[in-house]
RNA sequence: CGGGGUGUAGCUUAGCUUGGUAGAGCGCCUGGUUUGGGACCAGGAGGUCGCAGGUUCAAAUCCUGUCACCCCGACCA
């Protein structure tokens, strides 16, 4: 017997329902996607996390290309003057600035390195860029006619966070910022409203996350924006989190940073200026999405390896068969694109175990695992397992179809995490009329240890801060996003439970990341 | 930054109340047996018990401080 090395019913411990947060970083270690460094808050990403990251980015840069923006680079440090320019702003960003005070290390007597030569204007490590490339803008804009401007930079930034978590919220943190300038204040909404429109698409199309999208309320608006819209989605907790903001500025950093512009009718003017972003964050959001008990499960367009092929040598005689069977089939496979670029396969001929070599992969939530052994060389089949089915359902293709099959198969997981997402928020999505109801709804059965509980609550608000400041303190529930008005969510005016007044339409509320 | 918890080998941990020179499982290395499923046998490497003080003949164990991490709050992509 062997008692001691039973597997485990799952791959990771603890499962999902047993302890959530630790579940995830489980499987964030056990996929090795990244780890926690020596540097409080900061992580190191490992190649299975940044080639996520990097598809993610060409992915998003096209998109962006695509819609007339381009990359450039500015500083990593920002002048301490520059951030006070924009009241608001400061405000928002001033607890989490790193700053540099010197600009270089000495000996002193005892033998100890320390910082030297302070420097006449601290510089404050970027915890996003409006201020830096602001006062390009203003050098770079002079008539109507430089005018738009739209940039994107891809980019580290720092905010020095309190409670770190690995991906969701890092003090030094990958992500894209866009910076754009416009004549007007039609063009710049419309640029906020179509960078919004973009990261949906990504978000829904690549991730397979379906999200809610909106405004935000005036408590959650980016510091200095006039307007900050957001896309939320639930993940397998039933919290929201968010996966992208786009913010329309008005003129008030294109006033702060003297972004001005000789108009057509010959007036001066100060541009309208747009932000968005998106982070590493996404990556946090695709495991709690995805992810299941037995570890990571990869949307097939953001995975680093689309196909992992599994010989199985079980004879020293037919090893070599085996093995140049499954590089032939890899070549197959190869030649394939699927979503614009060729499959990416890797045949896994270490000498291990075949079951050890089969959880690493589902660990790390590779769509597709073709196993090809001795017996498949004969009856001419492979058997092939999907990582969205359960570990040990597998199907028997005929070696000679799987080529022509493995694009509508990625496509179908592809379609399927979406499906299942889709499910577990609509589930979990309600609409609720009543105080009381809403506050059961949010309100766990067990406070000691919560269970997952609770999702989204469609309820209607009378618009004031008050309310939401009530029910952040009573629940830590808040507004998510106010959705735009539009045919799949039309306004429909109603009373807020909360206060007893009208309403003009229903909101997203939520506990979230 | 407040409240709670935890720090012992790469990972999970026993030992701590009742001080007496550090134990296990997994992983790792070597050899062999295996091989359609997270294999088995034998041997082996690996720990200044988070760090710094203190008490003591003696500290993983008691005391003080400190750091890190986790959970809960305040803050946030």
């Amino acid at each position: 017997m062997a008692n001691q090395t039973t597997p485990a019913k799952t791959a990771i411990t603890p499962r999902r329902d047993e302890d959530f947060p630790e579940w995830y970083q489980q499987v964030i270690r056990a996929a090795e996607m990244a780890e926690p460094s020596d540097v409080r808050g900061c992580m190191v990403i490992r190649p299975w996390g940044y080639g996520i990251w990097e598809n993610m980015q060409h992915q998003l840069d096209a998109m962006f290309r695509a819609t007339g923006h381009r990359n450039a680079y500015f500083p990593l440090f920002i002048p301490l003057s520059y951030m006070a320019k924009e009241a608001a702003h400061v405000e928002g960003f001033a607890k989490e600035c790193a700053v540099v005070t010197h600009s270089r290390l000495e000996v002193d007597a005892e033998g100890k390195l320390v910082p030297a030569s302070p420097l006449t204007e601290p510089l404050v490590i970027r915890p996003t860029s409006e201020t830096i490339i602001g006062a390009s803008y203003a050098k770079w804009v002079q008539s109507y006619r430089d005018l738009p401007i739209l940039i994107n930079q891809w980019c580290n930034v720092v905010r020095w966070e309190m409670r770190p978590r690995i991906f969701l919220r890092t003090t030094e943190f990958l992500w894209q910022e866009g910076h754009t300038v416009h004549e007007t204040e039609e063009e710049a909404r419309a640029e906020t409203k179509q960078m919004l429109d973009v990261y949906e698409t990504f978000v829904r199309d690549h991730l397979a996350i379906p999200v809610f999208s909106g405004e935000k309320s005036e408590s959650e608006r980016f510091p200095g924006a006039v307007q900050t819209l957001c896309l939320e989605a639930m993940v397998q907790d039933r919290k929201a989190i968010q996966a992208g903001t786009s913010h329309f500025l008005g003129q008030n950093f294109a006033r702060a940073s003297g972004i001005q512009f000789h108009s057509r009718a010959g007036t001066q003017e100060f541009g309208w200026t747009t932000s968005w972003g998106m982070s590493t964050r996404l990556i946090g959001t695709v495991i709690m999405a995805h992810a299941d008990d037995d570890g990571l499960v990869l949307p097939p367009r953001i995975a680093p390896t689309h196909v992992v092929i599994l010989p199985i040598t079980p004879k020293e005689e037919t090893r070599a068969q085996v093995l140049a069977a499954a590089d032939k089939l890899a070549g197959e496979l190869r030649a394939l694109n699927f979503f614009g670029a060729p499959i990416e396969v890797e045949v896994d001929r270490r000498d291990l175990g075949g079951g050890l070599k089969n959880w690493e992969w589902i660990k790390k939530g590779v769509p597709l695992r073709v196993e090809l052994g001795p017996r498949d060389l004969e009856s001419g089949n492979v058997a092939v397992s999907r990582r969205d089915q359960p570990v040990k359902a597998k199907e028997l293709v005929p070696m000679a179809e799987l080529a022509g099959r493995a694009v509508a198969l990625l496509e179908s997981i592809q379609e399927n995490l979406l499906a299942r997402a889709k499910q577990l928020r609509d589930k979990h999505t309600r609409v609720i009329d009543s105080k009381e109801e809403f506050y059961r709804f949010f309100t766990p059965e067990n406070s000691a240890k919560p269970e997952i509980h609770g999702g989204f609550a469609l309820a209607h608000w009378n618009g004031t801060g008050e309310v939401e400041e009530q029910i952040k303190k009573d629940l830590k529930v808040t507004i998510r996003c106010i959705p735009f008005d539009d045919s799949q969510n039309p306004p429909e005016p109603g009373v807020c439970p909360f206060s007893g007044q009208p309403s003009a339409r229903r909101v997203v509320w939520a506990k979230s990341y």
